[in-house]
DNA sequence: GCTAATTCTTTACGCGCGTAAATTTTTTGT
DNA sequence: ACAAAAAATTTACGCGCGTAAAGAATTAGC
């Protein structure tokens, strides 16, 4: 695999003994050649050890193999996880995908999406950063190149949604709660990021009434994607007022939970279902740090591979030039009991 | 900003009135051409809004404006925030970063580095995964492509590496702990992904001996990259041969605490500096999450601002032609005092 | 105002590959 | 073995821009 060294197809395709076209051909797609050529060609690379040169590539094809995926917070373990999995099954798919983070920065979202843009994607996986996203400006985007918006849903935009069925999600947990104890009282941000926290709010509503209980909504201030340090502030503040009614609280969002945990810890207040815990918390995403509190969370987790599975195949799927309507599909969650609540 | 659409640099130049390979050396480098050329290149820019062609423009360069950032796992918060400054200091010096995770996995770093090398880029900030890296297949990387090193280092791989100070690290917060209490044990993984966890344990040897204590090394089991699942295993199984020889235990990274302070909690074991606490535990690292834990963990933090500064600066410097002899920076990191130790 | 130094324009070619059309070769089915 | 279908080859052009060279225009220095 070290003769004389290939620059170009040209010279590959001279030592390879194939045409430039069908070499061409060939790496666009190896099965659309002959499996005797495909053979000859493969042979010729493990001898010469040539790649196509990405940038000339991809100039004058209408089409690009890339494949942009955007996450609003890559700091945030949920999202790199989700990141991971979608990276992999486009690679898997024979794209390459590039990874962006808007880094909770509206600004930067639309930066990114310019970005983007130039390397002409085939298409997009893009997570919005929800309510403060430009709207118009991703509508623009998804109107010029095929996007596929998961975990945080923005109307009718883009090919489709895949994402978490929330109110799946916060009425299978109350249910759970309202069960084993005292009926949860319900911990979120006044102005949440992104739109989901409105649908687990008002699913928490709707099980309560349910239920026949009365639902007690804690809503704390803060801005921004600190949302353990909002948690904590915020649970710090409804605690010394004793907005608390029930002993057992449902946050909108694990971050917010270990936030919590936090300052229940501050606090003195021990946190568990055993007969001599004060109180009980569960969160809701199954973030990869929730085993890892004390006490462990309990908390009803995302499907990660479901979602990722889905909204990779939808988008490829779409690119391969199977369109459909637009589809929002919410996977259901999976309740992982610990030792929280 | 739209009136008729540019489609390539020679409809620009037309409408701007200047000519093509002028406008060309504009992109390039904005102070290259006469101020008033630039005013009039800028206004056609804010009314026609033309972007050069990124493939294009690349594939006929010998050097690009594309930078690699590598890092070994991106679903660690630390990397994610250092991969963050790295990638904003990039951007604010003109080039275009591109983000990269080995996930954890050797064959991945690879594969990384080689679909890096298609991209051409002007230089690389790498953070390799470690014990794990192909020696040979970074060498050679490193050989074709300015890279700096940072994180992790390997010998005198690159063009420099950058990183914290990991002797300074752990004799610092070793030092707090012996005068605040009971000598610390030290807790380790037996095999670390990565060198810097030697220096750690050498450095709290060294440490031990100067202050007249016994030191006390409890290596644990476990491969790979999920330390906080290790920290908590092998916690339990260190308790229950009773290998902690003193109250106190400083762990070879905060990831490892957070699985140790999980054990604590399951075995009912207090954690703390108060009187009614039964033992201390302290990491290292500075975690994004270190805050949180209950009780919020003692540590010693990196120098986030100071190593992405460093390693962007440097690799820049080194890119614009000033070449140094390969030296080793390694900041020195920050004690935060909190409620575990 | 003059010359010299900058800066810009013109012209021209090449990068490495995509892609289309026409032709030739190979494979397939009978 | 034959014609039809499939695949490969040859030829040729274009993509959008980098870049070099030579000449024209502008600026700077005195």
């Amino acid at each position: 695999m070290s003769e004389a060294t290939i620059k170009n197809m040209e010279e590959f395709s001279a030592v390879s003994g194939i045409s430039r076209p069908t070499v061409s051909k060939y790496f666009h797609d190896p099965d659309s050649v002959r499996q005797s050529t495909r053979e000859r060609i493969e042979q010729a690379l493990a001898k010469y050890d040539y790649r196509p040169n990405i940038f000339a590539m991809n100039q004058n094809r209408k089409l690009t193999k890339n494949v942009g995926i955007v996450v609003p917070l890559l700091s945030d373990p949920y999202f790199a996880e989700i990141a991971r999995n979608l990276e992999q099954r486009c690679i898997d798919a024979g794209y390459r995908p590039t990874l962006f983070s808007a880094h909770g920065d509206p600004n930067l979202e639309i930066e990114v999406l310019d970005n983007l843009r130039s390397l002409k994607p085939a298409g997009v996986l893009l997570a919005p950063l929800g309510r403060a996203s430009h709207r118009d400006a991703l509508e623009k985007f998804c109107d010029d190149i095929p996007t596929l918006i998961f975990d945080s849903s923005v109307d009718q935009l883009g090919l489709a949604f895949v994402g978490s069925d929330n109110f799946q999600f916060t009425s299978h947990i109350t249910d759970y709660l309202c069960r084993t104890g005292e009926p949860p009282c319900f911990f979120e941000m006044k102005t949440p990021a992104n739109p989901n926290a409105h649908r687990r709010r008002q699913s928490y509503l709707n099980a309560m009434l349910d239920f026949g209980f009365e639902p007690n909504v804690v809503s704390v201030d803060g801005e921004g994607w600190e949302f353990e340090e909002i948690g904590r502030q915020g649970g710090l503040a409804a605690f010394a007022s004793k907005q608390f009614t029930t002993n057992t609280i449902l946050c909108s969002n694990d971050r917010l939970a270990i936030g919590l945990l936090t300052a229940c810890y501050e606090l003195g207040i021990k946190v568990g279902r055993d007969s001599d815990c004060a109180i009980r918390v569960a969160g809701q995403d199954g973030h990869p740090h929730s085993r890892y509190t004390c006490p462990p969370l309990t908390t009803i987790s995302h499907d990660y591979d479901g979602v990722s599975t889905h909204a990779a195949d939808a988008l490829l799927a779409a690119i391969d030039g199977h369109v459909e309507p637009w589809k929002s599909t919410r996977l259901q969650g999976k309740l992982i009991l610990r030792d929280s609540a």
